[in-house]
RNA sequence: GCGCCAGUAGCUCAGUUGGAUAGAGCAACGGAUUUCUAAUCCGUAGGCCAGGGGUUCGAAUCCCUUCUGGCGUGCCA
């Protein structure tokens, strides 16, 4: 909008001027406030084509531009910087179209309709979902609304490995369990099996459903009600513990439902049609090597089943046929190395590999008192998604959890997200909210009523910080855009962080309401009531409440 | 050994495609409330951006290298 009127600008005023150039220059928003509003570096990057001085270069396209009248000031800075003012009526303008575009304001079409798959969370349906899962559920939903926000068509899935090893250890948990219930004392529970809390309370409501009379069936079948009933029970409570945390999924997706389906079958017979596989050791190999892996690797082992790698690759191949632009999984630090082999295969299966993104997310502390919580899941000493919403709160846990990038470990201090002080700063953004809504009733009160506002009134806004919250709030766009791209929505939570202190800082150093200036009054009501919708909108996204007080 | 990620203030972290004087929050210290919500604001102090080299008008950012930490490197998933 604005920046691209600069651009134009400067680029008339070149072709004026009859300099060479380049145009990829930027005009861009400097750090400091103190170098105006928009900065350019075409001269620098200019000077020599035209064999001029940087700082000539500069002075030259100045005197053009200081007959403009949009512009209060255009001056040379540093090494040949071009530093732009513009006159406040432009930002009064901006203002009015932020509140005519209303809901819309910060939404674009930058994605074009690119359609998006976000594999997020994928947790084992063995257990209660942790930490790390809540990370990644807020990480994939704010991501998901964001991007949509901004013009792409996303869609969110949850991968379930409910078939494997780690499948037939839960059932056999289960049952230890049920066994227990009636009576069998076990000399140990085994370490490799589940034992969480969470076991025991399934194989009570199991009981109470089916009472003794699986000791009268066959192992199979005792297996198999074991097995189907924990994988249905886990799958509602993790359901849940997302709701609760406000993630929702669009398709949750089954291994099982993959491999009777035959999608391993096809995904490997399109691997043998490609020469990738060969027999050794009464084993099915994948030769990766080809692909640059370190070693070939085992997809069918030697008691005729598939190693993990098969239904991944299936899974895969089915994001592919499913036509989707852009392919993003968002995994655990600890599986880089299976990354790898999987895009050997996608290589091998001769897809597009670009499309393939793969986000890593890092590990989490958990800090109580100053201290680190241990967590283990095999021990069952784990803290759970519940637990953590339980103690801070879902709209602390969310923020906390966004205001990271992603690659970034965090450390989660859980004395200080359940402060409702001022040391934690998701209050700082909602107070900012609440604290405008109620100015606005205030305002109600003292009858200054927004529908005798004219936009005329907007020029009594002279204040450098009306007129820097007005910049802030044209960002939000292109921070939107910018999240989405470079797929770190935390850049979203620092932004309504920074907006929610500009607007404090006006509040304490400027009246809104004043009953001798009518026209000033709407004015900032006028302003403030945008604040207040950026700020609701931006904390939507992130999935967080704007509450109208505290 | 090899691979991936990271190293910025006492702590937790931001820092857009390379931009000018590296920023927040917390912790520390000193102030502000007869006032539209003090869950706020103002001020002080705090830095060899892990070390070294390179690229150029210009580097926390890009390249090379060393060091430190986390993770991975199964016919487990």
């Amino acid at each position: 909008m604005i920046k691209k009127k600069i651009i134009l600008d400067i680029k008339k005023t070149l072709k004026k001027l009859n300099y060479k150039f380049d145009v990829n220059f930027t005009v861009e928003v400097p750090n400091i406030i103190e170098h105006g509003d928009f900065s350019t570096n075409v001269a620098l990057l200019n000077a020599k084509k035209n064999k001029l001085k940087p700082r000539e270069m500069a002075k030259n396209i100045i005197e053009v531009f200081s007959r403009k009248k949009d512009y209060k000031s255009a001056e040379v800075a540093g090494p040949g910087f071009i530093n732009f003012r513009l006159s406040n009526s432009v930002y009064h303008k901006a203002l009015v179209d932020i509140v005519k575009n209303k809901k819309k304001f910060g939404s674009s079409n930058y994605g074009k309709r690119k359609k998006v798959l976000l594999e997020f969370i994928s947790a084992n349906p063995t257990g209660p979902l942790n930490v790390v899962n809540a990370r990644a559920g807020v990480y994939g939903d704010t991501l998901y609304r964001i991007m949509n926000f901004v013009g792409f068509k996303a869609f969110r899935e949850f991968y379930v490995n409910d078939a494997g090893n780690q499948v037939d250890i839960l059932a056999e948990s289960l049952e230890l369990r049920y066994r227990e219930l009636h009576g069998e004392h076990l000399q140990e529970f085994p370490s490799e099996a589940y034992h969480g809390e969470y076991v025991k309370e399934l194989a009570i409501k199991l009981n109470a459903i089916d009472g003794s009379k699986l000791f009268h069936i066959a192992e199979k079948d005792r297996f198999e009600r074991m097995r189907d009933f924990a994988l249905e029970e886990i799958h509602i409570m993790q359901v849940a513990s997302l709701d609760k945390f406000g993630v929702k999924f669009d398709n949750w997706m089954s291994e099982r439902k993959l491999r009777q389906e035959g999608i391993l079958e096809e995904a490997l017979s399109y691997l043998a049609e490609a020469h990738c596989t060969y027999e050794k050791d009464d084993a099915i190999w994948f030769s990766s090597t080809q692909f640059g892996d370190e070693k070939d690797r085992v997809l069918i082992k030697t008691d005729g089943n598939p190693t993990y790698l098969v239904p991944d690759i299936a899974y895969h191949l089915t994001k592919y046929q499913r036509g989707f632009d852009y392919i993003i999984d968002v995994l655990g630090p600890d599986h880089h190395g299976h990354v790898s082999k999987l895009k050997a295969a996608i290589e091998a299966l001769k897809l597009d590999l670009n499309k393939l993104e793969v986000v890593y997310l890092q590990h989490i502390n958990l800090l109580e008192d100053g201290e680190i919580v241990k967590m283990s899941k095999r021990t069952g000493s784990i803290v759970t998604m519940d637990d953590l919403i339980r103690e801070v709160g879902r709209d602390a846990a969310r923020y906390f959890f966004l205001n990271r990038k992603p690659s970034a470990h965090l450390d989660f201090d859980m004395d200080l997200a359940k402060k409702k002080s001022s040391e934690n700063p998701v209050y700082y953004c909602q107070y900012a909210h609440a604290r405008i809504s109620s100015i606005l009733k205030k305002a109600k009160k003292a009858k200054f009523d927004l529908k005798s506002f004219d936009i005329k009134f907007l020029k009594k806004l002279k204040q450098e910080d009306e007129i820097n919250i007005i910049k802030k709030m044209l960002e939000l766009p292109f921070v939107l855009i910018a999240s989405a791209e470079h797929r770190e929505p935390h850049r979203l939570a620092i932004y309504v962080h920074e907006l929610a202190g500009m607007f404090h800082k006006y509040y304490a150093k400027f009246k809104v309401i004043n009953e001798n200036n009518l026209e000033l009054s709407l004015s900032r009501l006028y302003l403030i009531s945008t604040v207040k919708n950026v700020i609701a909108k931006s904390l939507g996204l992130m999935g967080i409440s704007a509450p109208e007080k505290m």
